[in-house]
DNA sequence: TCACGTGCTGACCGATCGGTCAAATAGGCT
DNA sequence: AGCCTATTTGACCGATCGGTCAGCACGTGA
């Protein structure tokens, strides 16, 4: 793999374990065993690396929201939608934990501003959905809850199950928030 | 109110707004209308002035976690946690912000290490009364989500309906999710 | 009146940050 | 050989960071 695509990696994972603002381009240069001039070669700027790195998955997300299709009416849309959506969130865990720890406080930065500006869309696409205060809090945990959960499960300590056993566990998890079904009570 | 807890108050609310790293000590004299080594004054370090301002919200979840008593077994006892968790996270949203954002990628800060900690110790309860991995998800989903989304709303745009709303509505998608009830299927 | 503790401040310090730049190196093509 | 391009580097820059320190203003009690 190319230095150029090396330091792209390096500076994902480092960035998503220690944060991006607490990540120096000189420890990065570091871990790739380079130096800090050559990874500014490489990238323009610390922005620009990370929202090379970022890119990928947001663009993958960002494709999934929009054709979200009409999620209040239909039910099936909406479980369609949920296996794209875990799918994705299992596959671009570190920057899926990037969105949802540091978006918030960084939104001065190109990429991360991004990654807010999806997180409304999406929450839009269900607030329309949403009628009661209950049912936009069915909403709101079951996408936040999954996020987290799995961004803070590589976190600290806590090693979760592989993929394949998680994966059918969440989406079972989130069809019981998503359609409050009708052979249950309600 | 003295201008000691003034900073406090000022340095809380900038510190979950902007985040802590991102946030200097100069900016919290402006926002004071004072001096930066007057805040040094006040607070012998920033690391310090984190810790005050986080304090009381950190003993009391600690409280709340540690009296959490046998919530594997008996279901009154899980819900009874849960009615002193929601009351907690409404009352320190600014903290809950804090711990759920920023915690994760600042673990060498005092302060965030021992919130972190605390979400260890919560982990930890629920981890034991957790069977399969479907469980495991609706009780991760569940405090996350709940904590998460509480601390979103406030973030962008999203301005939810007031507390005495939120708090039922929050009690009961918690209850769906902790206790998977056998008046239901299941 | 003097002394003293509290509150507060400007000037300053060393460290680190992201970023620039000119020079050095290496490798393929003619 | 010479040349061109790509890559790499150390030295350096201005800005900002958290933190220190000597000193100033001021109310109070002896």
């Amino acid at each position: 793999m190319s230095l150029h695509d090396q330091l792209r990696d390096i500076a994902l994972a480092e960035f998503a374990s220690a944060g991006y603002a607490a990540t120096s381009l000189q420890r990065i240069a570091d871990l790739a065993g380079t130096s800090k001039a050559s990874v500014l070669y490489h990238y323009a700027s610390k922005e620009q690396l990370l929202a090379d790195a970022m890119a990928p998955a947001l663009d993958e997300l960002t494709a999934i929201v929009r054709g979200i299709g009409d999620v209040a009416a239909d039910r099936g849309q909406r479980f369609a939608f949920l296996e794209r959506f875990v799918d994705a969130l299992l596959a671009h865990r570190q920057v899926v934990h990037l969105i949802v720890n540091q978006s918030a406080t960084q939104q001065d930065v190109p990429a991360f501003a991004r990654a807010q500006e999806l997180m409304r869309e999406l929450a839009a696409a269900f607030e329309l959905a949403a009628g009661s205060t209950v049912e936009k809090l069915r909403y709101g945990i079951a996408l936040a809850g999954a996020a987290y959960t799995l961004a803070a499960s590589d976190l600290l300590g806590l090693e979760g199950p592989p993929d394949e056993e998680v994966r059918p566990a969440l989406i079972t998890v989130m069809r019981e928030l998503l359609a409050p079904a009708p052979e249950l009570k309600d």
